[in-house]
DNA sequence: TTCCGTGCAAATAATTTGCATCGAT
DNA sequence: ATCGATGCAAATTATTTGCACGGAA
């Protein structure tokens, strides 16, 4: 874990790895399957008894976005969520998400199936796609209710 | 227009049709290529001349849905936008979105791309699809400087 | 000392809700 | 008379911002 968070020093050059910097990024680390809102990291936070503050929670999130540790999603229950970039994954692999309408899990799906399409859809439409964003909504095998 | 509304009509089996319910299913038709969000349709109607509260078109947008009439998006701008669901097309068919970082603008891949990978992924993870979610990030014609 | 980062509280912004009223059945 | 629909204002929720303080370079 400590390892994991040196490693990502090199990204701070501009800004320091305070304490709380370094809290939120051990959040998400304790909780790579996960896709955290700001409230949640806030709860995290207590319950690992530290003191940060919520405003400086959506500051740090902010941060941690723009310098590539995080990104943020949007699974349409009204608050942003954001997940560990998995900086071993070459860096235009992304996966997609299975979010499942009856328990709200989010499930992932590793493979990236969009390559080929998205060079059908960039030349078609002359759009230069830098990132995407694939979601599929329905029921979980725990929440199935089928056979 | 009257004719696609009255069309829309048998679909309000237990809700009124009421003036303000027509206002806002008039708007989306008379902006089919674009996504709306509450305020949007609340200037629009003031563009009209038509006197209607926001909270009426809150109510009225979830209505819609809950109707199968408009779809609820999400394009990470801090705001719920709804587009109309084109009624001539099958069912399962979904397009899919170009959201350009520039200008913001929307643009529509019509093509279904999905429909393979849902049966890949519906078996390998258990997971029953009911809808997607494709999104894809980055510059339009009118914004790629290169070249 | 000079900045950057933080916490708190206040401000915004989007959305929802309570409630009195209106209008169609 | 009843019940659903509306408008307004107040309440909620998520997020952002202003500002004074504190600590590191």
């Amino acid at each position: 874990m400590k390892k994991k968070i040196s490693e990502m020093e090199s990204q701070f050059k501009e800004h320091r790895l305070t304490p709380q910097r370094r809290l939120v990024l051990e959040i998400f680390l304790e909780n790579k399957e996960r896709h955290l809102s700001a409230e949640e990291v806030f709860q995290l936070s207590r319950e690992k008894g530290e003191e940060i503050g919520l405003a400086t929670i959506y500051r740090t999130l902010e941060l941690l976005e723009a310098l590539g540790l995080l990104r943020k999603m949007n699974f349409g229950d009204g608050r942003s969520r954001y997940e560990l970039v998995q900086l071993d994954l070459t860096e235009h692999h992304h996966h997609h998400h299975l979010v499942c309408l009856s328990c709200s899990r989010i499930f992932e799906v590793e493979e990236d199936f969009l390559h080929q399409l998205e060079e059908i859809i960039e030349q078609k439409h002359h759009f230069s796609i830098v990132n995407h964003n694939l979601q599929f909504f329905g029921y979980c095998k725990y929440c199935r209710q089928d056979v």
